[in-house]
DNA sequence: CTGAAAGCGCTTACAG
DNA sequence: CTGAAAGCGCTTACAG
């Protein structure tokens, strides 16, 4: 076991005399205290090699200044970016910041937000677990007052305020792009229609075909998951129908990465052969080869706007406990779709 | 503003008309409790919804089971698969983790530092900015004697543990499998020699190279630095140089993407005309079409270990403060290299 | 301009 | 088996 060697106010107030009140004021700059008093104190700290025990000031303030996060997975860059700019985004505001992950499970998520309760955070910032289907502890958190902020996925019913990409209506805009400069068949390398992002992004793609009188058909809309290889069976199957659409929009890069490698296998050539776009983050993107076209999903955009409104709300700023704020999505014309 | 709505456990001692020394008593499962209190009193709990204030009671322990980390960069898929296993990891023990990023600033590096000691962590997880000189901060840490773990990046020459990938040995290791199948003729893009990484692997390729008695080309070392662009600036030098190497060996995904978009241009094919690897991981690996070789850098392996170091030290059960351990790392064959 | 008193919500010897 | 006392290191009215 160690011992920890602290300086107390009181050890600084010792030394200079003065009670540890005088120093307490001192430090924050109080009036009160004349400027060479104020002098004298900050020396001290410098030279005595004061650290502020800010667990005692947070008890007596009954406030942390630290937000708690509740993510789903740290190993989907999508999050990371988006926790980077949420510490960008605290920090500014001098707020640390508690990280938990819930792996998707709805009792690691309840566990997290107990936790950071008992840990007294200033507010919570979470994307909701896929399980998550009891909301006790979301009203646990109303009850107690804490102020939260959904993003990403949010559970809409609840009187929290939420942030969330505008997946359906990017979608819409982005295939109006494609059809206009000409093209028109178009297939989709769908997720699953069970999940609201699945969803949202296939309701988007029905859509835009049908604004644009395009017939629909289902065997171009290929239903699979979320993976490499379902991205390569996607394709498979595909080729098997005999007959290629010109683009085909996956519901990520992870899709996308398997259909360039079934592609590549069949001899066909990206993007000269056929074109691909996925949604995902242009960085990743890069790395492709061609470089994929991306409905690119801005996380640090969402951070930020999730932080600012979280902030505001522990600030009681905030106008409205219950906004909804939908963050639009650009699209990145890469090398994986010619330019017409 | 709002008001916060926290049960105590001196509410819940009036409720059942007892002193809240014996409520505290009974939470904590204290032999001095009846059993039939602590039901009583675990029931108000429930009841009640009574959330413990860690606050006051990490003030009273003068323990707050809270680890401080600082990593450079959270954008890089790789500090924040690190970070998911030291949350992980830190959890277990029931430790939980406050996550800060220096940007690879000095300055942030230290202010992160200093504002995690005032925090009172139990225990310090850096991972060294790259341009930090000054070790002053290290030398608070160490004489307000707070355990450290260094991870990735260490200052060796200080007193305190650290793990990092032993890059140099794995060069060997991987350049020799190669060479055994019968590759000689092996170039490398890479890092800047100015950085430890950049020189741990460029030594390791030379090292290889002359332990097999194969001749170093110097033009076939190529310097760059660590983006895509300088992977396609790479091997456009290389292909202007006339003659080709079966394999090269890349500095990281990113200059191996580059290489691979520059390869692709000149209508070459990988991996029959020529081979590439990389350092990096392989779920980024995967995404690459054909799927990329790599010197497979696991960073899951170093944040446990880390931690479990970090949490041995902190409880006093660590032999040895000053521990040095270099993590190996697997070659995974992919299909970016002909099998032969 | 300086300080004494009370409090934040918990824990830990100690006494009965 | 239960509780009174002192303490963790800070802050904030209030009094002088």
């Amino acid at each position: 076991m160690s011992i920890r060697n602290h300086i107390t106010q009181q050890d600084i107030a010792t030394r200079l005399n003065v009670s540890r009140i005088t120093v307490s004021k001192a430090l924050r700059n109080h009036p009160d205290i004349s400027a060479e008093m104020k002098e004298k104190v900050n020396r001290a700290v410098e030279e005595m090699g004061y650290s502020p025990n800010l667990i005692a000031k947070q008890l007596s303030l009954q406030k942390t200044f630290i937000l708690g996060i509740v993510v789903p997975d740290l190993e989907n860059c999508f999050f990371s970016y988006l926790v980077d700019s949420i510490i960008d985004t605290a920090k500014e505001h001098n707020y640390n910041v508690i990280l938990t992950v819930s792996r998707e499970k709805e009792v690691f998520e309840r566990n997290n937000i107990k936790n950071l309760i008992d840990l007294r955070v200033d507010g919570l910032l979470v994307c909701v677990s896929q399980e998550t289907t009891d909301h006790k502890i979301f009203e646990y958190v109303r009850r107690v007052n804490i102020p939260l902020v959904f993003f990403d996925r949010a559970i809409r019913e609840l009187p929290f305020s939420y942030v969330a990409f505008n997946d359906k209506i990017a979608t819409i805009e982005t295939l109006n792009q494609l059809i206009s400069a000409g093209y028109t068949r178009i297939a989709h390398f769908a997720g699953y229609s069970g999940t609201s992002i699945g969803n949202e992004r296939c309701n988007g793609y029905r859509e835009a075909l049908i604004d644009n009188r395009i017939p629909v058909r289902e065997d171009w809309i290929i239903e699979g998951g979320y993976e490499i290889d379902d991205g390569i069976r996607a394709f498979e199957k595909l080729y098997a129908g005999g007959e290629l659409p010109e683009i085909i929009l996956t519901v990520n890069d992870r899709v996308a990465s398997g259909a360039y490698k079934a592609i590549r296998k069949t001899g066909l050539k990206i993007p000269d052969d056929i074109g691909i776009l996925g949604y995902g983050l242009n960085d990743t993107a890069r790395l492709f080869s061609p470089t994929l076209s991306v409905i690119d999903q801005d996380p640090r955009k969402m951070g930020k706007i999730a932080t600012d409104l979280l902030i505001d709300e522990i600030q009681g700023i905030a106008q409205n406990p219950n906004t909804g704020i939908l963050i639009d999505v650009d699209f990145k014309w890469n090398t994986s779709i010619q330019k017409r």
